[in-house]
RNA sequence: UGGGGGAUCGUCUAACGGUAGGACAGCGGACUCUGACUCCGCCAGUCUAGGUUCGAAUCCUAGUCCCCCAGCCA
């Protein structure tokens, strides 16, 4: 982060407050934060407001943010999440230094707690099959019931413990439960499962444990285990805050964490739910985790978007506890805001349109000097091949255009940006009727983009040489799905909107854009930014649109 | 009908009993070798009804609407 950055992030929310006053009050000494990702996905941005909210927190009042991963269920994680975590919060740009930790190097530990809360008498062993349990935890608006085992002794609940964790019983087969209330109004209480069977294999612990703690008996724990002060996370876990609270106070721990809740990330046309995220990867919507029209960090870095710019839209954002749909607007246009700072202007033509220009000499060739950045003239110049055949945009040519269009049409005069005055005289067509080639002359006295006579164009547009232009494949991404509110109709796979990837395999770029491999993200003059995907080959560019340039004119039209 | 939360311009978010402000979106204009960028202007809000107060988005009362919770998921 610069340090502008790190100075404008400290606005103030809700949480900041409380750190502030508690670090002022001297209720802690300083403030400890944590992610807790569960590797059983990978990171989108909505996890991306969670890691810049943490370790945001931390940099700002000098405190650190730890990396916790919360594996306490085999049966969903994998190690490639784990890694694809670590890389993307690197990415986005924070740094936990050692402070690596997995709720699983606690698992020792979180055991010895679960044997003190049955000495205690708080937690016991229940036999009670999944259906009996639920159907004895009754609903919301009736208590609960006791189960029959609630009342065993704290001998049998040892051994029967104990006897769990040696792998006597089949996965299901028993329980650990808190003994705390079940009449009470929050279902959490209603003595909550603290440990289940679970013969499966663990990606850091193996087959050395067949037992594993639940959500609740691990998270606060872990908490306090590494001394975090301020435990932030969604607001569906309000409702666990009294079982955090009641497993703290019941247990030894070595410190007192407190948790407190915010509002997750929501956006127009955008799905931040992992299950549904999952789905559109295994049933192949998408090409992947790191498909550019995905909301996962990966898919976002493979579609240009900097890490600055995801960012600063979270600052923007803000920090709540009221539910929100932030418009996908805001995020387009922090993107736009870095990109048009950052990226080198060139040109290239999506859908190419043959131009010959009649009165340029046959055979022959120029070089015309283009700005590299309208803004940045340290960004320099560099050399652009002209000839007597070209090719422009074709949505730059209408035969029979409407009021207010300033760009090619018969007997028309543009710009050609950083060339010459052109003037369309013909449009010659195929026989169905397509125009395929657009007949111009030039104005030789306009060289480099100016008329000595001081008449002025409507409009400037842009263009590649014939002889010089490389072939490239561009990809223009739409959202994923149609609907500003997927899913709110029911089934959200129906408002997956089928064109949220178009391909343009002949598209046309200037020779700069082949020679240059490098990473960094690209403005198409007039059209948008891109990017270079790793999909790209010697002497066939692909391109991705990271996000279009504001389009004004397309509002016009579309309105009118 | 249980428990827990939340309501401020179209959207997101400030205000901490003292001028309801900002950003995005929208609209209009200036500038322009990108219909981009930039700049200027405009539009627009305290869920409702009472009450307390010199003064209420903020405090009180009563409503309304929205979200979360009945996994051995997190």
């Amino acid at each position: 982060m610069t340090a502008t950055e790190t100075e404008a992030a400290a606005g103030r929310d809700f949480i900041r407050d409380i750190v502030a006053a508690d670090l002022d009050a001297k209720r802690v000494a300083g403030v400890v934060t944590r992610f807790p990702p569960e590797p059983n996905g990978y990171l989108h941005i909505g996890h991306a407001k969670s890691i810049c909210l943490n370790f945001g927190i931390a940099q700002e009042f000098g405190g650190r943010c730890h990396l916790r991963f919360d594996d306490t269920n085999p049966t969903k994680e994998e190690q490639e999440y784990i890694d694809a975590i670590e890389n993307d919060v690197r990415w986005l740009g924070f740094d936990w230094g050692e402070h690596l930790y997995h709720a699983s190097d606690y698992f020792e530990r979180l055991y010895e707690w679960a044997e003190h809360l049955i000495r205690a008498g708080k937690a016991y062993v229940d036999d009670s099959s999944p259906e009996e349990m639920r159907r004895l935890r009754g609903t919301l608006t009736e208590p609960g019931q006791e189960s029959p085992f609630r009342s065993r002794g704290v001998a049998e609940n040892l051994d029967l413990f104990r006897r769990m964790r040696a792998g006597e019983f089949p996965n299901g087969a028993r329980v650990l439960r808190a003994k705390i209330d079940m009449a009470a109004g929050n279902i959490n209480l209603r003595d909550p499962a603290l440990y289940r069977i679970l013969h499966a294999e663990h990606p850091r612990t193996g087959t050395k444990w067949c037992i594993y703690p639940t959500y609740d008996f691990a998270h606060g724990q872990s908490d306090a285990i590494e001394g975090i002060t301020h435990s932030i996370c969604t607001l569906e876990f309000e409702d666990h805050r009294p079982l955090y609270d009641w497993l703290l106070e019941n247990l030894p721990v070595p410190s007192r964490p407190r948790q407190y809740e915010f509002a997750r990330l929501n956006i127009t046309y955008t799905v931040l739910s992992k299950r549904v995220l999952t789905q559109l990867v295994q049933q192949g919507h998408v090409s992947g985790w790191d498909d550019p029209r995905m909301p996962t960090l990966a898919g976002l870095r493979r579609r240009g978007v900097p890490a600055a710019a995801l960012r600063e839209f979270v600052r923007r954002v803000g920090v709540a506890r009221a539910n929100s749909v932030v418009d996908l607007a805001l995020f387009e246009s922090t993107i736009r805001e870095h990109l048009n700072k950052a990226a080198p202007r060139r040109l290239a033509v999506l859908r190419p349109l043959k131009l010959v220009i009649e009165n340029y000499p046959e055979g022959a060739t120029e070089e015309l000097a283009a700005i590299n950045h309208p803004e940045d003239p340290a960004a320099g110049t560099r050399k652009l091949p002209f000839g007597r055949e070209l090719y422009v945009e074709r949505d730059d040519f209408m035969e029979n255009p409407p009021k207010k269009f300033f760009r090619l049409s018969p007997g028309r005069e543009v710009r050609l940006r950083f060339a010459y005055f052109v003037t369309c005289r013909e449009a010659v067509k195929n026989a169905a009727g397509e125009v395929v080639e657009l007949r111009c002359t030039y104005d030789p006295a306009t060289r480099g983009g100016n008329a000595p006579d001081g008449r002025k164009v409507q409009g400037t547009i842009h263009w590649v040489a014939a002889a010089h232009a490389v072939p490239a494949e561009v990809r223009l991404y739409n959202t994923l799905f149609a609907r500003p509110d997927p899913g709110a109709r029911g089934d959200i796979m129906a408002d997956l909107n089928p064109n949220s990837l178009e391909v343009l395999k002949d598209a046309l770029v200037e020779p700069a854009l082949a020679a240059d491999t490098t990473d960094g993200p690209v403005q198409f003059e007039r059209q948008g930014y891109f990017c270079r995907d790793r999909d790209s080959r010697p002497g066939r560019p692909v391109f991705n649109r990271t996000v279009g340039l504001r389009d004004s004119w397309a509002k016009t039209q579309a309105g009118g």
